[in-house]
RNA sequence: GGGAUGUUAGCUCAGCUGGUUUAGAGCGCUACCUUCACACGGUAGAGGUCACAGGUUCGAAUCCUGUACAUCCCA
């Protein structure tokens, strides 16, 4: 017997033992002869900071992880976080800012000075506290996706796709972020619906005194970038206009009137204002009819002189401006309140502005069809698979990936123009200046310095969709040891939103440049959502900070709380109460500790009958919940794997296996008990160490001497045993009937101090059913005896399990009545019961179609409910004095 | 507007290819209990006509159709 400490310390155990995996390398892995288990980290930025969304996704990395590492196989999960263009770029403008330095007074290469100091001194807090939660990644194997090897992967790749004709430059109608002053993809742009309005503004028709048009729109800034008017041919109330001009309000261009079928009629006014530099859908009609195409905007939301008037003002400010002069020349007709859905930017929030502009695209068409095809046929596995039909709905329509972003952070463009502006794609300038001379001999005194890189960067996901290859270093050495061993990798833990983002391109990368599937499995989680069913974000302030959190219910208890009601897919309602829950789980298990390591042993005691009953019952439970928990493993169900285990600890072993042998009062324990407790409780820690990392090892480490460098995280997972199905329904029995008597106990107000006798009555039906776990009867229901009775039980205090009836004999009042009404409600509940069962048996066509197990298992239960129903009569008749 | 998914106890969810007792779990709730590992606890209990309406079937929470509502994706 060794002291247990009263109360568990979570706070130091959990450095302690986090230190100790680490010291020792047990999260490092190495090619070798056994089989790969391998889950790379969704990359987070290296701005970030954890939140409850990482908190669930690593978690269930972890559980993954750490239980193939049991299972014998040699797992890696590979930590690193991505570069962020966007959100560091701002952040680091930001910080110069408050050092009173612009941006742009900066060269480039001072900005990425800049940069890189800020990257080092601020980037990664994120793997320090993934550490906390107990993550137990490769922490040597860290990668960056701006490290020199996955920069030049990233390079190579955008070389070689080029070179495959995938990606060109051209001018599109692109999302514009004015803050940020990048393209974005339409993956980064969110829609929010907006309480707008809709302006109704006539304009005048040429060759006209007092005939007008009227247009709605909800953007009046744009009318100086109007180039023409259009209507749909077809409608009547225009049809007079065919052919003519109208005059733009305030400036007085004329624009031609034209017809076309895209026009909503049953919109405003039928009158569609066209502005071919600011809106996709106007910007297709300036193609098909070749108007001219006016761009008003400057990089920053102001107007710049081809807008002619407001000159230098922000867009929303001459939104109002221009809606006071249009008012004050009397061609506003009038203005209506208006719900839209406007775009914006992920990372900055502003208002997106469709701009035309010139930009690197990758095709997408070619790529994106084997990506479709591995995951319909499921070659990889989507969890849950419902996302298989919005990948599928995405994969079909997919559209050219917008690649280049106006920034300075991230993988700069490897094309170099030359003086005439001709394009050369190559990994270096070296390179660049070779294809240069070969290709355009006429430039024969060109000289490296000629040649201008092109300015802009590559999206992040240019460079995370090739993670699963370029932390092995694939790209650059596709058949290095490391990269053929660990990929396909196995598993993939992300959100659903970024599906597309990343999930899918990383498949196209991967078929692409590996000729395999990146990952074998996706398990999508849910968000993380408050109380009232909103996203935790940092604007709302609904977060609570997770490190806090660990602080207050320990890493393991918020790990299980996380997990505690987060299926695969499903969004988790967040409640603190939930990592309490985890915290009381863990206090549960220790204090089970303290009295099994507390019981004194007696060497010469012989087992009682109880515990041997008891440890037999459990060893079968045992095996049943590690059957389940292995199926719910393989089927992703992690949330339900955990629950199985909670009630195999809480339910099953603390409440009736330790209530059962656990010795009377200043008592010792046989040695046979205690091994087997011990030998019970070092599987339940294998069990659940995937999930409370730390207080498994804390306990497995006290259960018995441990070698050094030895480790639960080691330990092999536990194999399943044969179980007795019928043995476990015979303790179920034992388990109803123990029930029943303390139910009795609490009616009556007896104390559970003092003895009961109890009778079963012989012959109404299976005896073994009680003999089996007797003993565990006899002790938990703390009877003085159990007697088996023949003939008739008198009236009163008694109960019916399944068909076997029971008796108390007890002196004291019977409350014949309530008694009465118990049986009769049983009586009506049984014959109910029967009733659905006759319904089928004597129904010819269901003797006729039915399986001759179901019809065989119809009988069963008739004939169970039949010898209830005759044991509740007698008892009703014998209670009424019948 | 198009598409997808869902609607089962107060809450969060299981219930896989229709037949394992006229539906299960955890939390919460109610009553009693400071008993010797644990009040971050114990014991017992209450609580659901499986959104609605049709249909298929011997048999539907489970399959089909429609309706309502909700969420998400796309435009």
């Amino acid at each position: 017997m060794i002291e247990i400490p009263t109360k568990y310390d979570p706070a130091q155990t959990e450095d302690k033992w986090y230190r100790y995996w680490d010291e020792n390398g047990f999260f490092g892995s190495k090619p070798d002869d056994r089989e790969p288990y391998c889950i790379v980290i969704p990359p987070p930025n290296v701005t970030g900071v954890l939140h409850m969304g990482h908190m669930l996704n690593n978690t269930i990395q972890d559980v993954l992880v750490r239980r193939a590492r049991m299972l014998g196989k040699n797992a890696l999960w590979v930590p690193g976080t991505d570069h962020a263009s966007i959100a560091t770029e701002a952040k680091v403008v930001a910080k110069l800012k408050e050092q009173g330095i612009e941006k742009s007074s900066l060269t480039r290469e001072e900005f990425l000075m800049h940069a890189w100091e800020w990257k080092e001194k601020h980037g990664g807090i994120i793997l320090q506290q993934l550490r906390k939660l107990g993550a137990s990644c490769d922490w040597t194997r860290t990668r960056f996706t701006m490290d020199p090897a996955l920069y030049e992967s990233v390079i190579k790749v955008f070389v070689d796709l080029y070179n495959k004709g995938l990606i060109y430059r051209g001018v599109r109608m692109i999302n514009w972020d004015p803050q940020a002053l990048t393209a974005l993809s339409d993956e980064e742009v969110i829609y929010k619906e907006v309480n707008s309005k809709l302006y109704y503004v006539r304009y005048r028709i040429e060759g006209s005194e007092d005939e007008w048009l009227t247009i709605a729109t909800t953007r009046p800034e744009t009318i100086l970038g109007d180039t023409a008017v259009c209507i749909h041919p077809e409608d009547e109330r225009y049809k007079h206009l065919h052919g003519r001009k109208a005059i733009i309000p305030l400036i007085g261009r004329v624009v031609p009137i034209i017809t076309d079928e895209y026009v909503d009629r049953e919109f405003g006014t039928g009158c569609l204002k066209v502005t071919p530099a600011h809106d996709i859908n106007d910007y297709n009609l300036g193609l098909k009819y070749n108007l001219e195409v006016i761009d008003i905007f400057n990089d920053n939301g102001t107007l710049n002189e081809k807008a002619l008037l407001f000159v230098g003002e922000d867009r929303f400010v001459v939104r109002r401006k221009i809606v006071e002069r249009l008012e004050a020349e009397g061609h506003i007709v009038k203005i209506e309140p208006y719900k839209n859905k406007v775009g914006y930017s992920e990372r900055t929030d502003a208002v997106i502005e469709p701009k035309l502009s010139t930009q690197w695209f990758l095709k997408m068409k070619a790529l994106a069809e084997p990506a479709l095809e591995v995951v319909m046929n499921d070659t990889i596995k989507f969890h849950p698979s419902k996302f298989k039909n919005t990948y599928r709905h995405w994969m079909e329509n997919v559209k050219d990936w917008c690649i280049s972003r106006q920034l300075w952070w991230g993988h700069r463009i490897p094309a170099w123009y030359l003086p005439g502006n001709e394009v050369i794609v190559a990994e270096n300038l070296e390179e660049a200046y070779r294809i240069a001379k070969e290709k355009y001999p006429l430039y024969n005194q060109l000289s490296p310095t000629d040649l201008r890189q092109d300015e802009d960067v590559l999206d992040t996901w240019f460079s995370s969709w090739l993670w699963p290859i370029s932390v092995f270093d694939g790209i650059r050495y596709p058949d290095n040891p490391e990269i053929k061993y660990y990929y396909p990798t196995d598993d993939l833990v992300t959100a659903p939103e970024i599906l597309f983002f990343w999930v899918a391109r990383m498949i196209m990368a991967g078929l692409e440049y590996q000729k395999d599937i990146p990952f074998r499995n996706v398990y999508l989680t849910g968000i993380v959502r408050d109380k009232l069913g909103r996203k935790m974000s940092k604007q709302l302030g609904n977060s609570p900070d997770p490190i806090e959190l660990i602080r207050k219910y320990s890493a393991d208890g918020v790990r299980t709380g996380m997990l505690f009601t987060s299926p695969a897919g499903n969004d988790l309602p967040f409640d603190e109460a939930l990592c309490e829950q985890g915290r009381n789980f863990a206090n549960k298990i220790w204090n089970a500790l303290r009295l099994v390591k507390g019981f004194s042993v007696d060497e010469k005691l012989q087992q009682p009958a109880s515990a041997a009953a008891a440890a037999l019952w459990f060893e079968n439970r045992l095996n049943q919940a590690l059957e389940i928990v292995n199926d719910h493993f393989n089927k992703y169900r992690i949330s339900d794997a955990l629950m199985e285990l909670y009630r195999l600890v809480w339910e099953d072993f603390c409440s009736w296996y330790l209530e059962i042998i656990k010795p009377g009062f200043q008592q010792a324990v046989d040695s046979v008990t205690y091994k087997q407790s011990l030998a019970f409780f070092d599987k339940l820690m294998r069990m659940l160490h995937p999930f409370m990392p730390f207080i498994t090892e804390e306990i497995w480490q006290l259960l018995v001497p441990r070698a050094e460098k030895e480790s639960i995280m080691l330990a092999p997972w536990p194999d399943v045993e044969n179980y007795s199905e019928e043995l476990l329904r015979h303790f179920d029995f034992a388990r109803e009937v123990v029930i029943q008597v303390r139910n009795f106990r609490k009616e009556k107000n007896i104390s559970p101090k003092e003895t009961l006798s109890l009778q079963v009555r012989k012959q109404n039906d299976h005896p073994e059913l009680v003999s089996r776990f007797e003993p565990v009867i006899i002790r938990m229901a703390h009877l003085s005896q159990l007697e088996y009775i023949d003939g008739v039980f008198p009236a009163g205090q008694g109960f019916v399990v399944k068909s076997t009836e029971f008796f108390i004999p007890y002196e004291g009042k019977v409350d014949t009545a309530e008694e009465l009404s118990r049986l009769e409600t049983d009586l009506q509940y049984a014959k109910g019961f029967l009733a659905s069962v006759m319904a089928k048996l004597s129904n010819e066509r269901f003797m006729q179609s039915a399986p001759a197990k179901v019809i065989e298992n119809e009988q069963k239960k008739k004939a169970d409910a039949e010898a209830r129903i005759k044991v509740l009569e007698d008892k009703i008749k014998a209670l009424k004095g019948e």
